[in-house]
DNA sequence: ATATAGGTCTTGAATCATTCTAAACAATAA
DNA sequence: TTATTGTTTAGAATGATTCAAGACCTATAT
């Protein structure tokens, strides 16, 4: 599901283009969640990062996760499973479905997942669908 | 969409036959949450508390909707909008409409939102619908 | 090159929701 | 009445996230 890895030089790039200046710390970061990362919180990125970057706090995964976000490279998700944020770099529109199994998350496409309402005098903006079950 | 309000003695029976000991505190929050509240945080139901009863904990608060919960009561939400937890006296199976002109959720019959899944190889076992828009 | 200005990064404190702990308190059963 | 068990309480602890202040870069203009 995931694409193979960009070059930093892409993700400067990238980064660029969506208005971020591309530091050494959010390159690093854009990196791992836009190509190697699955659905992950920050904490699995400030492990990622303690563990493959010299030195980053804390804030600065924060920071640039929420960088992303703004600059809508990212997408942040609450998922009612967890009590901590999670963040994906699929932006198109898509569902999801926890395995109750592994407790991972997959991205469901919306081809293969249809809601239909009848409400009346509603604007709709934006349709969360979230799945709980078990992968055979 | 709320009923009308439930004698205490009402609610006493109602968590006796759910296997929740009725307290006093128990009864008051049940009573609230079951009659009065719609949606409401454990923070709302500790203001309630605090202006309608002697004396409560926050502890005692979490406790008891906590224990509603357990003994299926009560559903708890967490909805994406929020990072605090809601509690549902709807238990039925029902999906959610965020009104972002006024912050309010409103609960959706099954009836006017349908999902259909062409998953394959996926049992599923519940679905969450949280639709954000804004009412006429 | 150099200075300046404006982001950016770091540490550590602060905040918020929630749970835990230990002690005080019923209510009940023997 | 005493023992047992479950409940409530205050306050400490936890975990995720944000904030604040200063140190540190880096781009641009001189």
């Amino acid at each position: 599901m995931k694409q193979s890895c960009l070059a930093p030089s892409e993700i400067e790039s990238r980064l660029k283009a969506a208005g971020v200046q591309p530091t050494a710390q959010r390159i690093a970061i854009a990196r791992y969640v836009l190509c190697e990362a699955d659905h992950p919180t920050a904490e699995q990125v400030k492990s990622w990062a303690d563990a493959n970057f010299p030195k980053m706090s804390m804030a600065t995964v924060y920071n640039t996760l929420n960088a992303l976000v703004d600059a809508g490279l990212l997408k942040k998700h609450a998922f009612p499973h967890l009590n901590e944020a999670t963040y994906d770099d699929n932006i198109t529109e898509h569902y999801h479905l926890l395995d109750e199994k592994t407790g991972r998350v997959f991205d469901l496409d919306p081809a293969d997942v249809k809601v239909t309402t009848k409400l009346k005098g509603v604007r709709i903006k934006e349709v969360d669908v979230f799945i709980r079950g078990s992968r055979a």
